[in-house]
DNA sequence: TGCGCGATGATACACTTGTATCATTAGCTA
DNA sequence: TAGCTAATGATACAAGTGTATCATCGCGCA
C-alpha cells in the first residue's frame, strides 16, 4: 500500500483508541481486506484475550499465516507497527473488563442486575454446572466399552425421540462419517418398533431419553433387549430405568432452571463418545472421515471466503 | 539456594497451579523471603495483570529490582522458570481453565493417563471453555434485541443445515411451545429458498453455520435480506459473512480437537435465548408452554414410573 | 501475450527475551 | 577476626522477538 492511500486512510479514519475500535474497525473492513489480513483479523476478533499474551509468531502459527502478515494488518489500520495494536488490546486486559471474572462474582452480578440478565446468568451456571460434572463422573472404561461395542456391532440404531431427537441426529451425523453402519430411527414416517424388529444379537440400540420419560423409547429398548441386541442407555440419571436396563449407561445432567431440560452436556457427551469412536475405530475410520470431508468439499457446499 | 532444599520445598507445597495459588504462596511465605524476593513478591501481588503482559526485564525495572530476582523468586515456588510461573498469570486472564484451579490438575491426569481418557480430557477441556467464553462474551442487549425481533415477528423461520440442523431443531422445537410462529426450514423436502421467497419485512430468519460456512447458509441469509425481512445470524466468529451480514450476530465458540465441531455451547446459547424468549414473551408465551406440556402429558407418552 | 501492481512468502537483521555463570557483598558463627 | 554461606549484582549467551527487504506469485488490463 503506498504512503499517500495510507495517510489518507488515517486520517478518514482515526487510529483506534482501544481494542473494542481496533475489532470494530477490522469488522468494518473486513471484505476490503486482503486474504491473508482476513485470516489475521478473524484471528484477533476471535481470540483478543491471546494477542497481549502471545507473541506475534505464535499468533501466526495459530491462525496458520505468516508472522508478517500482523504487521501488515497493524499498518492497514494505522498504527506504527505491530507492537503498537497489540498495546491496545493489552490495555484491555488491564483495564479488568477483559480478564474473565471469577465465575461466582460474575454470576452473582447478573443475579443482582436481575431482568434478562439474571435468566441469562442461572442458564450459565446450570449449563457450565451440567458439562462439568458430566465430564468429571464419566466412567472412562464404561465410555470405551460403549465405543467398542457400536464399532463391533453388525448395525448400530440410533434413537431420540422428542427433544432428544436432535441429540440423537448430532450423533448420527458424527458417527456415520466414520462408519457407515449407523441408523438413525425412527426413520422418517416410521415408528420406532419398525426398525428394532430387525435385530438381533449382533445390533446395537444407543437410546435416549430424559425427565420425563418417553414411553416409546423406553419400549424400544425393552424390544431391542429381547430381541437379543446390545443397548446403550443415554440419561440424566442412573437411577432412570433406561439406565438400569441398558448394558451400558451413560449419565449427562440436563437440569435448568427453565420449563425444558438442558442438552448443552448431553451433547457434549455425544460429541465425546464420537471423538473415541473414530480413534477407536483405526485407520478404516478415519479414511472414512477423509473421504467423507474431501466429498463434501468436492460438492462445493462450502463458502471458501 | 542448595538442590536439596528445593526439593523439599516442592514435596512440601505442591507447584501453584493457578495466579491465586501463586499469589497465596507468596503471602505465606513472604516473611521467610529474602529482601529483594519480597520486592519481587510484593509486586505480583500488587500488580498481577502485569505479569502476564510485560516482560520480566520491565517488571523489574519498576519493582526496582535485578531481572534475575524474578526468576530465583519462581524457583523458589517450585517452578522450573520464570516462564513456567507466568503462565499461571495469563491462565488467569484468558480466564478458561486457569478459574477453576481443580479443573487443571483434572486434565492434566487425564493427559497423563493417555489413551482415551487423554481424548475425553481434550474434549472436556474445549467444550468448557467454549461455553465459559460463550456464555462471558455475550452480549445481553443482544439477546434481548433479537428475542425481541422474533416475538414480534409475523414468522420466524430458523435454519440449520448439516450439523447445524440438530442445532436449528433443537431450538424450534423448544420455541415452538410457546409461540406458534416459529418455522423450522427448510421442511421436508423442499430447499431453503422455498420459505424464504415468501418472507417480508415483517418476518425474521434466524440462521446459523458453523466453520465451513456453507453456501446455501449464507445464499439464504442475502435472499432473505433482500425480501426486507430481519436476520440473526449464529455462527462460531464475529467475522464470519453471516454474522457481518445479519442485524443480529449471536457467536458461540465451536472449537474442538476433532474432526468436528462441537454443538455443545451453541446448544447452551439457543437453551438461553429459548428462556428469554418465553419470558419476554408474556402471559400468552407461558401459557402456551403450560398448554404444550399439559397435553403432552395428556397423550400419555411419557412414562411415570 | 506481456505488463504492472498489490499480495504473499522467505530470509536476514537488530534487538529483546529469559537464563546461566560467576564475582561480590552481607550476615552470621566459631 | 576469619571463614562460611546465602543473597545480590554484573555480564554473557542462546533463543526468540518484531521488523525490513526483496523475490515471487497471481490477476486484471492494455
Amino acid at each position: 500500500m503506498s504512503q499517500s492511500t495510507r495517510n489518507f486512510k488515517i486520517i478518514e479514519n482515526a487510529l483506534p483508541k482501544s481494542q473494542e475500535d481496533v475489532i470494530a474497525r477490522l469488522l468494518a473492513d473486513f471484505d476490503e481486506l486482503p486474504g491473508q489480513l482476513q485470516l489475521c483479523a478473524r484471528y484477533l476478533i476471535d481470540h483478543p484475550h491471546e494477542v497481549g499474551l502471545q507473541s506475534m509468531r505464535t499468533l501466526a502459527t495459530n491462525a496458520e499465516v505468516q508472522p508478517n502478515s500482523f504487521v501488515r494488518l497493524a499498518r492497514h489500520l494505522g498504527f506504527e507497527g505491530y507492537d503498537a495494536m497489540r498495546e491496545r488490546f493489552r490495555d484491555f486486559v488491564r483495564g479488568g473488563t477483559g480478564s474473565t471474572p471469577d465465575r461466582v462474582r460474575w454470576l452473582q452480578q447478573m443475579d443482582r442486575e436481575g431482568g434478562s440478565a439474571a435468566i441469562f446468568g442461572s442458564m450459565a451456571e446450570a449449563c457450565l454446572e451440567n458439562t462439568e460434572k458430566m465430564f468429571a463422573r464419566q466412567s472412562i472404561p464404561d465410555l470405551e466399552k460403549a465405543a467398542d461395542l457400536m464399532i463391533n456391532a453388525r448395525r448400530v440404531y440410533v434413537l431420540g425421540l422428542g427433544l432428544a431427537y436432535p441429540l440423537a441426529y448430532n450423533f448420527w451425523y458424527v458417527a456415520r462419517m466414520g462408519f457407515d453402519h449407523f441408523i438413525l430411527t425412527p426413520r422418517h414416517g416410521s415408528l420406532p418398533g419398525d426398525d428394532i424388529i430387525r435385530m438381533d444379537e449382533r445390533d446395537c440400540l444407543l437410546a435416549m431419553t430424559f425427565q420425563p420419560y418417553r414411553r416409546d423409547t423406553l419400549a424400544a429398548v425393552q424390544r431391542a433387549r429381547k430381541m437379543g441386541a446390545k443397548v446403550i442407555g443415554i440419561t440424566d440419571s442412573s437411577a432412570a430405568s433406561l439406565c438400569r436396563e441398558a448394558d451400558i449407561g451413560l449419565v449427562a445432567p440436563t437440569h435448568t432452571p427453565q420449563f425444558f431440560h438442558s442438552n448443552s452436556a448431553v451433547t457434549a457427551l455425544l460429541e465425546s463418545l464420537c471423538a473415541l469412536l473414530v480413534v477407536r475405530g483405526g485407520d478404516a475410520a478415519s479414511q472414512a472421515v477423509d473421504a467423507f470431508h474431501q466429498a463434501r468439499w468436492e460438492e462445493n457446499i462450502y463458502d471458501e471466503s
